[in-house]
DNA sequence: AGATGAAATGTAAGCGCTTTCATATTAGAG
DNA sequence: CTCTAATATGAAAGCGCTTACATTTCATCT
């Protein structure tokens, strides 16, 4: 009994077969006799061995690995899409090698070439915009990739997303059409993220189309967090007392402009309509109840996963662009405008 | 100039030297001569050379990634810890494979294989109860391992960690000084959780030295959704209408709690009592503020990557047990009992 | 200038698996 | 029974890197 661990070699000795017909018994059953694949799997089993993932690699050409990187996983959208991405990936045998670029170009170009080396078989990434190096270095490698979050008829990589302008649109449309004319936005920090950028565009777009303009000082810029949105709430009400509409760039900065209102003594929606982005479970059961776009997450996770299998097995590089619908889903943060009593100037 | 990816003999041969020394340039550059290294950088530059991972790997016997498998990533404090793990690890030039077991321990035991055969160098988990296969495939292999959100001081595995126990008698002294008598619990399934069970038995404990009981049916079980925990706070009110405060396992159950008791007509804190665990960001901005215990997912992560991390640099095997403090945070959700208007029976 | 040891480099043997190609086995057809 | 064509197995050559170990180079000291 050696005390290093058994190699497939030990395995083909103790089974008295040759090693090609172990490594066949595991990988392509259907080639070996039946009896000899009980007779191996059983001196398998006695010896307790497990295959080497980097031998197998080295000589197979494929790590049954698939890398992922986003910009956090502390953000329920991007970490339920994991959620899915991991285990649609997991279902075929392939392993998720999960990397965060902290909505850095740079450190995610860092984290792209650290899983390129370590040989994963495909890779799903955030946005669509990235390192230039980042794209040649896919490219060179020749793996499947897709971009989420992002929908492009146009685009010359495959993505599965949303369209982030119609979206902003959509919520636009709603406050519009419920009278709100000035507005207040908060978003993200639009650096790095073209989701952001693009969503506040499509809201900025549909106001101007109505002869409103949004002006810079009517928007805030902050980290998606609820705290920042609590104060840029207040920052943005301040400078703009007659807002009667605040557009928040997803759920978290919603709920802290929430609280925010809540400290002015804004009633929302009855002073003040809000609204979010991503319809986390959560925004349901809290009062107000948010009125929000939904987020298709789970089925970006999922498609992801798909398509990155798909294109490995059927080994093809076709790219494909799959818009996801999203719904604005009306509750009860958002209500017809009414005039401050005060009014402006 | 040749189709396929450059290795580093081409490097070798392009720089003149030896593929010792190329890959001494990479690994240990102060054993190279520093005109050499220039010249063998930039070979690497102009060729576009990058190291494969799964030969790195057979040679060495290191693979520089390190596995983590949690019950689910769709959960804020697991994706915070992993977050942080991630960071930590990748700092370090490893990769971070992670895998999701759902809180069954067969799929945490076939994920856990997953990731030995890939030859990760390190592996963390959550909790403390494991099938044993994994134990003795961790055992067998020799990994520097650790158990997250758990503390135990007798246990033979490295743990960092609460005191699931002390939490839930911490939070349930903090009920039972306000006078509350009749409590309700809501908890997480308990099936695999066995950081959820020791907080209940904790609450359990404590009401019991105090003379009061907690019966069986005064407690829901039910998955980690802010609907389920709506739906939980429904059943167990109805069944005991008399019941003064609910305790409940995490922040979005109570979340969920919250919105029933608004449905119910019951003031939170006034009529009734609300505690979550976690203590999310979130709860931090609602109205009314939940009074929750705080769990440390950023430095479990941390240090989690910091313990792996360490005991691979040191090459040592020792165990180590890290108790993190937990605070209970008293916010808007609790409030001395008030026996109910209409009395029970 | 020669001896000495340290530092830098090269040589080559694997790491544990997959896979091509050749060989042996088997079954069906005549 | 023999012949042919599948089918199953084996032999062995790598996959691209690391790392003893051997060898060379280079300061430093006599």
């Amino acid at each position: 009994m050696s005390q290093r661990k058994p190699t497939l070699q030990d395995v083909a000795h103790a089974a008295d077969v040759s090693t090609a017909t172990v490594s066949r018994c595991l990988n392509q059953p259907d080639k070996v006799r039946p009896d000899l694949q009980r007779k191996i799997r059983e001196v398998i089993e006695k010896l307790g061995y497990m295959p080497d993932g980097a031998a197998r690699a080295l000589a197979s050409r494929r790590s049954n690995t698939i890398g992922a990187v986003v910009p956090t996983i502390d953000n329920a959208i991007f970490s339920k899409a994991i959620q899915y991405l991991q285990q649609g990936v997991a279902k075929a045998g392939y392993t998720l090698l999960l990397a965060q670029s902290s909505y850095s170009l740079d450190e995610e170009l860092r984290e792209v070439q650290a899983l390129l080396t370590r040989g994963i078989d495909g890779l799903v990434l955030v946005g669509e915009d990235h390192h230039p190096a980042v794209y040649s270095a896919i490219r060179q490698q020749g793996i499947p990739h897709v971009n989420l979050w992002t929908y492009n008829p146009y685009s010359e990589f495959s993505c599965i997303g949303l369209d982030n302008i119609a979206a902003g649109r959509a919520v636009a449309k709603h406050l519009a059409d419920l009278d709100h004319q000035k507005i207040g936005i908060i978003t993200g920090i639009l650096l790095n993220n073209d989701r952001a950028r693009q969503r506040a565009q499509g809201v900025r777009e549909y106001f101007a189309e109505q002869g409103i303009n949004i002006h810079a000082d009517q928007t805030e810029e902050c980290r998606y967090s609820a705290e920042q949105g609590r104060q840029a709430a207040h920052a943005v009400m301040q400078r703009h007392p007659d807002i009667t509409a605040i557009i928040c760039g997803n759920d978290i900065l919603a709920l802290g402009a929430l609280s925010g209102a809540r400290e002015l003594g804004l009633t929302v929606p009855g002073r003040l309509s809000i609204t979010g982005f991503d319809n986390l479970e959560i925004v349901t059961v809290i009062s107000p109840a948010l009125t929000t776009m939904n987020s298709p997450s789970r089925r970006m996770g999922t498609r992801a996963a798909e398509y990155i299998l798909d294109q490995i097995n059927t080994n093809t590089r076709t790219v494909e662009r799959i818009e996801l619908s999203t719904d604005l889903i009306v509750r009860e943060t958002t209500a017809p405008a009414q005039i401050p009593i005060k009014k402006s100037r």
